[in-house]
DNA sequence: CACATATTAGAATGCACTGTCTACTTGGCC
DNA sequence: GGCCAAGTAGACAGTGCATTCTAATATGTG
């Protein structure tokens, strides 16, 4: 190291991430990301290979910030509490929530799909994160993670959840109170493995 | 009228509907919307003002299309049937759904947005869904729609069956038979109207 | 104080796309 | 059969983008 470097990997990730939750994915050009830093546009191809690779590396990193913050419940067996985590994991990287959870994959890679290492690691985070969830669904059930099971948990913990929360993520700001009340009662009217009978049903 | 037209404008809708299905909102240029059809590109431009005019207008086609299939389930006051009704319109507008549902409007807008009279007319379209669903929940309920159930309805009918569907929709062909299942224990398990009680906990 | 080199700097290149423009063609009608 | 407007045809200009290229610059080390 002879000079000391003015912009790092992590400012151009982020000035791309802030881009895209602000604008769409279209708006994340490689001019407006170094304009957001107050670089060149040709530094961020000192840090990166392509603007594919850019947007990946800034899709794995919010990926892999959010499997973090629910894993350690999935794999305790706790299915209501990883949904729940979802709110205080949104509140506190509301940015990237917006990127992550408000833009399909398609819309970002759609015209160049990123660099192989980069899709290499995040198959192994979707691996990881589906693999929390086979691991909640059999501590909860009787063992056997059927294909339906699986679904079903995916719905109860991750996609319905952020089907509640999606309009208030658009519209931006904090997130009203009830939506933790409804995810509360999703968990409590669905059964996370088909057949065992609706927790509310079991209880009354 | 001297000539007959070659190509009309629902050739260039529907051409551009599938192209966005297929690869997404940036699959869709002028020049692969002709090519599809058959056509020069200047000759989309002699039915339409601007690509955000094809777009605008495909996005309404499908929007109404929807609308018209659930309204009347949820005028009758019947948010489970509403929400199952989704599903064989699905089967029935495989290339729409998949436009309509997979993609966020912001994607395909962002960059221009479609002309006022098509902008007016979605206004309209989504003022009429909104008017369906309050009546339902009206109709459900104690007569006062609050704001929170109006966002349970929108789960209960529209996002919450979308977020059971998509993972089958994004990799396509028919839909598991289990979907419905799942979107009917989705209501027999979660109140349309906070405060009522989970309908099976009530049948219990 | 010079050297080596990581890094900045930003102009230049080439490409793909939207929207325009002009010429050509079709076909019902007088 | 010729007329004429709706419509096709496709080349073309203008724009904005990703990416490349060459030159300049800063800075820890010897």
């Amino acid at each position: 190291m002879v000079r000391t470097a003015r912009f790092s990997s992590d400012d151009f990730l982020d000035a791309a991430m802030a881009l895209v939750a602000e604008g769409g994915p279209t708006a994340a050009t490689m001019q407006a990301i170094a304009r957001r830093v107050g670089a060149p546009t040709g530094s961020i191809y000192h840090r990166f290979d392509s603007r594919s690779a850019v947007l990946g590396a800034a899709w794995n990193a919010a990926y892999a910030s959010f499997v973090a913050a629910l894993a350690p419940f999935l794999l305790g067996g706790h299915p209501r509490e990883a949904a729940l985590a979802i709110l205080p994991w949104c509140g506190e990287n509301e940015r990237r929530a917006r990127f992550l959870l408000l833009h399909e994959p398609v819309a970002l890679f759609e015209d160049s799909p990123p660099p192989a290492p980069l899709r290499l690691a995040l198959e192994r985070l979707e691996d990881e994160f589906d693999a929390a969830f086979r691991a909640c669904v059999t501590a909860c059930g009787d063992g056997a993670a059927r294909e339906e099971d699986l679904a079903r948990a995916r719905f109860l913990i991750f996609d319905g959840p952020i089907a509640i929360l999606r309009p208030y993520l658009v519209q931006g700001g904090a997130l009203p109170p009830f939506v933790g009340r409804m995810i509360a009662e999703l968990h409590a009217g669905m059964p996370l493995v088909a057949g065992q009978g609706t927790p509310a049903a079991a209880a009354a």
